[in-house]
DNA sequence: CCTAGGACCGATTGACGGTCGGTTTTTGCT
DNA sequence: AGCAAAAACCGACCGTCAATCGGTCCTAGG
């Protein structure tokens, strides 16, 4: 579904001709498929003349953000600990240097938290 | 499924009178459940005279290791980036505490690549 | 040898995503 | 106005997957 993000984002027929041809899928799939991203709130639309033209409610990386705290949260039942842990492991086994980024990250973020306490 | 994690593991009928009264299970629900955890590797048993005796093959720290690099290496193309940022601010968000923690890993983490670069 | 406890197999239900066909509505052109 | 083309909509079908259960077969113990 969401790999119509990679097309970027646009009208109901475009995003056919730049996936739906290669993969051999009808333009209506297509409209289907949009419409119900629609209706689940990711996709925004606007009716010109007779056709919609969709863009994109959330960015991917809101989207991703969104992914991720579903699933963290679903972890995060008193094994907080293990999940932050599990992920450092990640960050370092897909290349040190992201961890790097990340102690960048948590250090801007903790300084926030000095200069606004509660 | 992984909620029969709550209960600890052990034998088949026992996991049902932990889990399985308490919901209207039938205990045969429970066997199958455990049988297809089994066949898809989570579980490990033991044939004890004729019956079986289930054990996690995995810890839930694994497991949660697992899942969320599931998800994480689905998102991780190209955007790692915004992956790690989403998910400190999830850390954030649940609780600043978390950052601490996380900071400790990450520097944890760092250390032991300069002891052992490459 | 016979029975009870369990394992196994197969079937069903309910979500869900992907894919379409067929119908209706909206346009635009003549 | 009338008609044909374009696009939206509705509903349906298929494949997958987890959860659930009923019924059957096997086996260990008495």
């Amino acid at each position: 579904m969401t790999h119509l993000w990679v097309g970027g984002e646009g009208d109901a027929k475009a995003v056919h001709v730049a996936l739906g041809k290669r993969r051999g899928i009808t333009l209506n799939t297509i409209q289907s498929t949009l419409k119900r991203l629609f209706e689940k709130g990711l996709l925004e639309r606007d009716k010109i003349s007779h056709a919609h033209v969709y863009c994109p409610r959330v960015t991917r990386e809101e989207f991703h953000r969104g992914l991720l705290g579903e699933l963290v949260s679903g972890l995060m039942h008193g094994q907080a600990d293990a999940v932050v842990s599990a992920f450092v492991d990640l960050a370092e086994r897909a290349g040190p240097e992201h961890l790097a980024r990340l102690e960048a990250l948590v250090a801007e973020r903790r300084r926030k938290h000095e200069r606004t306490p509660q």
